[in-house]
Parts: C-alpha cells; sequence; structure tokens
DNA sequence: CTAAACACTCACATCGATGTCATGGGCAAG
DNA sequence: CTTGCCCATGACATCGATGTGAGTGTTTAG
C-alpha cells in the first residue's frame, strides 16, 4: 500500500508517517518512481510508535529501543535495553504524578461542589 | 519573602513565578518599589500549580479551576466544575495511555531478553 | 558610601511533533 | 492529451513553558 492508506489506516498525518521515517522510526521500500510502498506489518509499527509517542517518548528514544534501519547487535540491543529501562522508570514516575494530580483534582472538585452547595443555600 | 525565597523554596524558577503570575495563576502584594511578597499560603498554592503542569495541564486551564484573581462567582464556579470534569476525564485516558506503553515496553524488554540470551548461547 | 546580591520589565530563543504551502512528478479514466 | 488525485521534497509556521540576556532600580552587608 502507499503512504495515503497507510495514513488511513493508523490515523497518522502523512507528514508524519514521513517525518518517522526520516527519524529512523519506519522504513519503506518505493516503488520505480520513488513513491513509498508498506504493507500490513508496517501498520503495526506504527500503532506501536502511536502507542510509544503519545506517552510522551521522543522519536530518539523510540528509534533506540525499536531499530528499524540497521540490523540488530549484541552492543545495540544492550543499549536499547538500557533505554527501556530508562524509559519504562520515566513513565512509571509520570503515572504517579498523574495520579497525584488528579487526586488533587478530586479534592478540589469537592470543595468546588460545597462552595455551589452553599451558595444554592444562601441564594 | 521575595521571589528567591519562593523560588528556593519551590523549586520553580523566577521566571516560571512570574510566568504563573502574568498567566493568573498566582497573585502577589508588592512592597512599595514593586517587589513581589508572598507568604506561606503561596509555597503551596505554587506546589499545587506544579502537580497540575506536571501533568501536561495547560495554565489557562489552571487558571480557570483555580482563580485567584477575581471574585468567586456562582458562574466561575460551574464553569471550573466543567472544566476540572474535562481535565479529570483526560488524565484518566492518559494514565491509560501510559500504561498501555508501559505494557508494550514490558513485552520489548522481554524479547531483547531473549535475544540477547540467544546471541550469549550462539556467542 | 559602596559593592554584592537581588528584583524589575521586556524581548528573543528553545524544543519537538505536526500543519501547511509551494513546486513538481506519477498514474488512471475520460 | 487532459483532468484530477496521489505522491515527493523542502521550507516555514505553530504552540507553551521556560531559559537567557540586557538594562535598570532596590536592598543589605561591610
Amino acid at each position: 500500500m502507499r503512504i495515503g492508506e497507510l495514513s488511513a489506516r493508523t490515523g497518522a498525518s502523512r507528514r508524519s508517517l514521513r517525518y518517522y521515517e526520516q527519524q529512523g522510526l519506519l522504513v519503506s521500500t518505493r516503488s520505480p518512481s520513488g513513491q513509498r510502498c508498506y504493507n500490513d506489518d508496517h501498520v503495526e509499527r506504527v500503532a506501536l510508535i502511536q502507542t510509544f509517542l503519545a506517552a510522551g517518548m521522543s522519536t530518539m528514544s523510540i528509534a533506540q529501543m525499536v531499530p528499524c534501519m540497521s540490523e540488530p547487535t549484541t552492543a545495540k540491543a544492550l543499549h536499547a535495553l538500557a533505554v527501556m529501562n530508562h524509559e519504562r522508570t520515566r513513565l512509571t514516575s509520570t503515572i504517579d504524578s498523574l495520579m497525584a494530580a488528579r487526586g488533587a483534582l478530586d479534592h478540589l472538585i469537592e470543595i468546588n461542589r460545597s462552595f455551589l452547595a452553599n451558595a444554592a443555600d444562601a441564594g
């Protein structure tokens, strides 16, 4: 399939797909005229990229974790593992932050409800 | 206290503190010469702001949720409540995304470990 | 009094993923 | 051949919180 179809299937814009390739997250074969060709595996790969990007990872981290431009090497795998552990730690602490924020928000919501109840009584 | 001390106590830069004020997240009284004066309550307030910013909320949302520039009104409280519920939904779905990403990451880590184990056997 | 440390405002720079526009080639249907 | 749609590349724009630097006034310690 060409880029338009991959875009439609994944929800990623054509612009983004080209960007992912430029950043080494995605490879494509090219037709004789230079157009990008993809297969079903690429749909899954883009989904993974989207999952990671949505989690706030940078394209550089993703490229290091899930190389696609070169053969896997022991050295690269070790580096990838280090990056993955780092990102995992970051993810977990971000999740904690978000849960803390949600707790604070719940508290505020409660306060706000009380204020509105009092206002209703008074008014 | 002046801005330097508030910065030291909260970890927010002076630049950020002035920005929060400009965005309506923080108020300060001014000394005759124009310097900002804060009290202990401001330390807590900045902590709350940091919690929300770290959760990816915008200063505008925070300003709507926790107004400090004007008297609370029923209308404003209703608006604040709407924003809070919206942010809460967003937070929850972001947390879900992060946990999904962490799951995907764990899967990759496992694959990577297997690869390294095989490489060690072969090498 | 003086020097150091702090504060003020204003303006410009930064980062990263993505949007958008310009310009031009590729290909199928009429 | 032409019209219309898809694709290619490259350059510039965007957003929001924060960094940074210039130029100037303020407070405090010696």
